[in-house]
DNA sequence: TGTATCCTTGACAAGAGTGTCAAATTTGAC
DNA sequence: GTCAAATTTGACACTCTTGTCAAGGATACA
């Protein structure tokens, strides 16, 4: 059996994923992901090489499609539900599942790797970072801020990756939504005038 | 050369810390240990039992630590220094040290690891929620914020987590310190009234 | 001084993980 | 139909790590 690929990659990176947030990079074993992907070791090794490129492979289709899902959360013309929607969908990428997956660019933040992987994380912060400014800086929406929008595109960043680490050790999705909703009322007081 | 315990336990004890933080739980082998320590992986096996033994160990006296730093520099009577102070102790906890070592309880928090591990780290969590809900809720305090103190709490022990992970990330201090800044702003308006 | 106790040390066995490879097999193209 | 190319598979060698243990040596106390 064999001649041409076998396996959709599609499928196996998928399921890498799984694997990969479920244990993170360090703690995942090339065995633990030709089980969960159903494809042998071996060819795993053919076609990516190691672990890290593999790890790669499946990190680099995770950020796609978490800033795809977030800069769409925050597209609406209100500035506050806006935000509401971003945090929304930052929580829920942590949270729905079960066992809850949590937030691949977090836990791989945390572990000692490569030069590679820790370029690829922080690139998706920028990412992030660059997605929040956008949305922060509209007219129609800085005004609004309690605080210019660079340093509050900043400040939600960091506060998305705590809510990543307060999900691993709580595991209360209610408890990250309160939170969040206590920073977007800070940052966007909630009427002007009325 | 035996007969009577050969180390001392506090050098070892903090020498096990740096390690641990340097390079997390699952990534650092007793092997590393007893390098760093100068003790035998024997010896230490015979003394602790085991990694998470020592861990726990090593955890328990990080925490007591941690917790009185940053409680001594929530002590002051202006709520709004006294939040800035604490979120200096806890940038000072990560970013103090050449390499920086992090946060031991947010690089513990994304790994996978025991039951007994999981609960330490909620443990700290809970008494970092303490600590601040003691020092917000105060009259004097609690009538500065932007929100209730519980929320308040809440919301800045998210927040240190997510400063735990950007300085892994970007290495920045001065960038956690801005930001800091930022969320002390909101918390407690500079002035209530001039 | 004798002895029981405890610590240290190095070695051992077992298991897990990595990366490589040759053999087998299948496919697509000529 | 034949052949070259690519993939799969299982095995192999190597390293790292764990946990245990027996032997050796020092200490405290009687």
């Amino acid at each position: 059996m064999a001649g041409v690929r076998r396996f959709d990659e599609e499928d196996v990176l998928a399921k890498a994923e799984a694997v990969f947030r479920a244990k993170g990079f360090g703690a995942t074993s090339m065995l633990d992901l030709a089980c969960a992907t159903g494809v042998q070791r071996g060819s795993l090794y053919h076609a990516y090489g190691d672990k890290e490129e593999l790890f790669l492979r499946t990190f680099g289709r995770y950020e796609a499609r978490f800033l795809a899902t977030v800069a769409q959360a925050l597209e609406g013309p209100d500035i506050r539900l806006a935000l509401q929607a971003f945090l929304e969908a930052a929580i829920d990428n942590m949270t729905s599942g079960s066992p809850a997956p949590g937030c691949l660019s977090t836990r791989t933040a945390g572990e000692p790797t490569g030069a590679r992987i820790r370029t690829e994380v922080r690139g998706l912060l920028d990412g992030l970072d660059a997605i929040l400014m956008a949305a922060l800086a509209r007219p129609g929406a800085a005004e609004r801020l309690a605080v210019p929008a660079e340093a509050a595109a900043r400040l939600v960043v960091t506060f998305t990756r705590g809510l990543a680490v307060m999900e691993r050790v709580y595991g209360d999705p209610a408890a990250l939504r309160a939170t969040a909703r206590t920073l977007v009322d800070l940052l966007v007081p909630p009427d002007p005038a009325v």
